[in-house]
DNA sequence: GGCTGCGAGACTCG
DNA sequence: TCACGAGTCTCGCAGCC
């Protein structure tokens, strides 16, 4: 492979005579991941004969324009731009306002398609899938702190792109014989401007409501500590430091399990259960065991809920400089395929009893709405969606309500059947009077069985017997009869095949079903079956926000943007003078990404704080 | 004695 | 072992210098 690096204007030109600009491998190469702060250090690209690195940091700014503009031509009329991690290229490029073709190809996410379960870093598949010796790989922390104009920098940029190039031969020939074309081209690679747009995007914070929960939260950490300490009969431990003030240090920490665990059992007798490892365990169960009796622990409840609050939400919201917040979204980062983040564990508003939402932290900028969009009962109705179930379909297109129906049948509440419809009249306050029937069926029956629970884990959740568990289970069988056929058909494909499909093609491979274990083969019927629904619900809400993304397009004034994705919810910011506008808009294309059996309906909603919407 | 890496445990979400 | 899929924080231990 011939390999070039362009310092200056002159050597970009020559270097535009000797290659083939329909397909190449485009790699950036930059000084921080942060957007923030990110600034452009070079570009490799590849078109399988030559490989070029153009180094940024030694052009002349005249140089470097000219060459971004030809880039940017080139990009754009390029007919095919490959890139592994395409978010993160496409997040660089535009900032760098290089423009780029919709026709790229994400080499990282060809390969998690066609496994997985395996490694997707480009570096990993280097070795794994193009069996470059491992000694020839240097990792990126071998080389950050090289000069960036030096030849092994060069080396290691080149290899990137070359790397990159050859992983879209390897893949896209997988992708055919693998039947992925279709969602790897018209639903994946969509969906990488999404990501890229949700990382560019970020969400605006309230820094003065942060500053308030900080201190907040500061002082009921300090507060719950002396509580405890007092119960104890032991002091603060006063450190005294010459230039600042006197510090504070509690001779217990509370945050130990292995202390605390000490302190219940000797202190309290407290009675507590025991970790696989033989550890003791101090967890919310052993908390609502023991806090209306033992002072202290009502303490360490309040205590635990403040410095989890604090420590993993609270001070992480550090705004970049334009009062914004960036999170981290990887489209390879689960098995089933939806998107991982670190912004889909926001607490909920009642979720502590603190009187704290950290949600609220989370607004919209000046001039703009919050949007809130979520599709309602997702896993039930992908359960009849998949199961094909006649009588749960009914239920939706008939809008019976289903939870209602199975506490109704397992826990024989002897409530007609025309009463099940949210139509009735009579409806509401029977919901009312079966309120608690029906919020076990919910979540204690309906949902477990999506998830495939065992008639165990059942009687543990609703404190009844095996026996009784097993004949809720059966009830519910025989209430939606196309419910078992289908987990079983869908268990005798993973024993044939070793791995499912969803609808839209994705795969999931469980080798484990082979176990003679039997506990790791009935999970890996399990996550089987769970992947069928999970997973095609995340491709939905791929089609979903990308077709939100050509709205916006389309629609300028909006200013319509996607902030987050939060698996059966998107939130969007846009110009507030359109907000009930872009609502049906919205709401028509999410009812509408994917037909399934039975309606999808979306709920949605808007405001000027996260926390208050809905 | 201090630093780093890693697994376990605890808690958050859909 | 006992319900699917994730991320993050802290502790406590092992291994290294």
């Amino acid at each position: 492979m011939k390999k070039i690096v362009v310092k200056n204007l002159d050597e970009f030109q020559r270097f535009l005579t000797k290659t083939n600009f329909d397909i190449f491998s485009l790699d950036t190469e930059t000084t921080s991941l942060d957007y923030d702060i990110m600034q452009l250090e070079g570009i490799s690209l590849c078109d399988g004969n030559l490989v070029a690195y153009i180094d940024f940091t030694t052009l002349k700014k005249f140089d470097k324009l000219e060459i971004k503009k030809s880039l940017s031509n080139l990009l754009i009329q390029a007919d095919l731009v490959i890139m592994h991690n395409a978010p993160f290229d496409l997040k660089v490029l535009y900032k760098e306002k290089i423009g780029i073709t919709k026709n790229i190809y994400c080499t990282m996410t060809a390969i998690h398609l066609l496994n997985e379960n395996s490694k997707y870093g480009l570096k990993d598949c280097a070795v794994r899938v193009l069996k470059v010796p491992k000694s020839e790989i240097k990792k990126y922390d071998e080389v950050k702190d090289l000069d960036r104009s030096s030849s092994e920098f060069y080396e290691y940029a080149f290899n990137d792109a070359i790397w990159t190039y050859q992983l879209w031969e390897k893949t896209s020939l997988g992708l055919i014989k693998n039947d992925l074309e279709d969602l790897f081209y018209d639903i994946e690679m969509p969906f990488q401007f999404v990501l890229r747009d949700m990382e560019i995007n970020g969400i605006y914070l309230d820094t003065e409501q942060i500053k308030k929960f900080d201190i907040e939260l500061t002082k009921i950490i300090d507060d719950s500590q002396t509580f405890m300490l007092k119960e104890l009969n032991i002091n603060w431990y006063i450190q005294s430091n010459f230039l600042d003030d006197d510090e504070k240090i509690s001779p217990v920490n509370f945050n130990s399990t292995k202390q605390l665990a000490e302190i219940l059992r000797n202190r309290f007798n407290c009675e507590l259960p025991t970790t696989k490892k033989e550890n003791y365990q101090v967890d919310t169960s052993v908390i609502q065991k023991y806090k209306d009796t033992v002072k202290f622990v009502q303490y360490l409840d309040i205590y635990r809920q403040a410095c989890k609050l604090k420590s993993t939400y609270i001070k992480k919201f550090i705004p970049d400089s334009d009062g914004r917040y960036r999170g981290s979204f990887n489209n390879c980062g689960t098995v089933t395929g939806r998107q991982s983040s670190n912004l889909q564990q926001l607490p909920k508003e009642m979720s502590n009893d603190l009187g704290i939402n950290v949600r609220n932290c989370f607004i919209a900028a000046s001039g703009k709405d919050l949007i809130v969009a979520d599709y309602s009962g997702q896993e039930l109705r992908g359960l009849a969606h998949v199961s094909q179930d006649k009588v749960m379909m009914e239920a939706f297109l008939e809008d019976i309500d289903l939870h209602l129906t199975t506490a109704n049948t397992c826990f024989k509440l002897d409530i007609p059947k025309e009463k099940l419809y949210r139509t009735h009249p009579d409806y509401a306050k029977v919901c009312e009077k079966f309120k608690t029937e029906r919020y076990d069926a919910k979540n204690k029956i309906n949902f477990p069985i999506a998830y495939g629970t065992t008639e165990y884990g059942m009687s543990k959740s609703l404190n009844v017997t095996v026996e009784k568990a097993k004949e809720y289970l059966d009830l519910f069988f025989e209430t939606y009869p196309g419910v078992k056929p289908a987990i079983t058909e869908c268990s005798n494909l993973l024993r044939k095949k070793g791995c499912v499909r969803t609808e839209l093609g994705r795969y999931r491979h469980l080798k484990a079903v082979y176990s003679s274990n039997k506990y790791e083969s009935g999970k890996a019927k399990r996550q089987a079956f769970n992947h069928r629904i999970q997973g095609l619900f995340a491709d939905v809400l791929r089609i979903a926000s990308a077709n939100c993304l050509e709205l916006a397009d389309e629609n300028p004034d909006w200013d319509l943007r996607i902030l987050l994705l939060v698996h059966d919810e998107i939130v969007f910011e846009c110009n507030s003078k359109y907000t009930e506008e872009i609502k049906l808009a919205i709401k028509e294309i999410l009812e509408n990404a994917y037909k399934l059996s039975i309606p999808l309906p979306v709920d949605i909603n808007s405001g000027k704080i996260y926390g208050e919407i809905k």
